[in-house]
DNA sequence: AAAGGTCTGTGACGAACGTCACACAAAGTG
DNA sequence: CACTTTGTGTGACGTTCGTCACAGACCTTT
């Protein structure tokens, strides 16, 4: 049930002996839905993996508007930068669900990276495979309109939860309007407006807690 | 005058024998402005490192419309993905000004990466920079005005080029009002017009190719 | 100097979308 | 079950900003 060190992206490809050791390092903690593991701007102390629920990472503008930058699950990692001299964090992390995550201290984390060749390498990857994932996010925001950036998270969900059941596809949201509308950068009622015009074409149906995508190449073509 | 190996930021640290060994991987090609050293979505079979000039990195959107992710000076790389299965380039590079880089083919990259310990972790210092400026890219372009964002971009360059006289602050835009745009993910129309306004607040003065910062802390209080 | 490009300022206009307002539904909590 | 809290739909409205249009300004090239 509780996700095993093996499963982490991070330590993929790590000997049992070498994961051991990162065991020792570990500290476990859980958090509220809502709570805050770490604020924008503060030194930040230590790195952490989700090992079970769902935590984003968002920046806050003056007027007090969110913009998510990714949003972690299981096994995911926060990111922060091994070789920086300013360990200021970039982002404010909140917990969207009940969380537990394995914290690692800023000195350990730094040992582990800098001993295990493997482990930069890893390290390496997932940071490029997030600054494609960042430039896909400036590139939607700044260039695409509302309609096209909600289609696409839409897909994009699919993509990734893939529950089909006949014809259809079942969606299952995790996030509320106001979460979705962090993602893509818009307000909660944009959404809640584009949602219900894509709902009057046919293309999706919407349930409590969950978004039916009724014709998946309907949506497509409505990316181009 | 050509720039020399040491001071590429990719190889800081490493010893003459290896800077030595990666010079044989590398061959040099210039470009005239506007050329394009690569387009996005084909395949990336070479990594690059700009030895002068300048060159930007951005996307197209299906209208045309275009945003800069970066843009490189000497010594800069084009940080790809070294571990990646698919190399489809994230954006498209084209030489701002006359320029000329070195260029190393996929396989001599990875390897490179992969046998120095030194550059995979100089590679996650890198990454992690960028991704911090992609964030904040994010950050500006989702929840800041393009009023915001154009004081930000002025303080920016500034910062990086200070050629301070007496109290004013000169500032040489080596860019187009269409490329600030591009940056700044606007049109040109509307950096021109702020522009105005600003020089109509007597907080800058515009001069043919450059722009006089008059009053650097009148700009950073509008950015509250 | 004329002629052609590229870069720039400015006006007018409309669409997209953020904000405020409210009503209602759902879900937790006593 | 009331009662509060949270999420949601929808209308009305105003602002921002992107687009189209055109006129100068500047820089090359002949």
């Amino acid at each position: 049930m509780t996700l095993s060190l093996k499963e982490v992206p991070l330590f993929q490809g790590l000997s049992e002996g070498e994961l051991n050791s990162i065991k020792t390092c570990l500290r476990e903690k859980s958090f509220e839905k809502g709570e805050i593991l770490f604020y924008e701007g503060k030194c930040c102390e230590r790195v952490f993996i989700v090992q079970s629920g769902r935590v984003k990472l968002y920046r806050t503008a003056s007027s007090g508007r969110e913009q998510i930058l990714e949003t972690l699950g299981p096994g995911d990692s926060c990111a922060c930068n091994p070789g920086s001299s300013t360990w200021a964090c970039a982002s404010t992390a909140e917990a969207m669900t009940p969380a537990a995550v394995w914290f690692i201290s800023r000195n350990d984390y730094v040992r582990m990276v800098n001993t295990s060749s493997k482990i930069s390498h890893t390290l390496n990857r997932l940071f490029a495979e997030k600054l494609k994932s960042f430039g896909s996010l400036i590139e939607e925001v700044s260039l695409k309109d509302v309609k096209k950036r909600l289609i696409k998270f839409l897909l994009d969900m699919l993509a990734e939860t893939t529950h089909k059941s006949g014809e259809e596809s079942v969606l299952l949201i995790p996030f509320t309007r106001e979460e979705i509308a962090q993602r893509i950068g818009t307000a909660r009622e944009t959404v809640a407006r584009y949602l219900y015009q894509l709902k009057r074409a046919k293309l999706i149906d919407i349930k409590p807690k969950q978004i039916i995508v009724r014709n998946k190449e309907g949506l497509e073509k409505l990316l181009l």
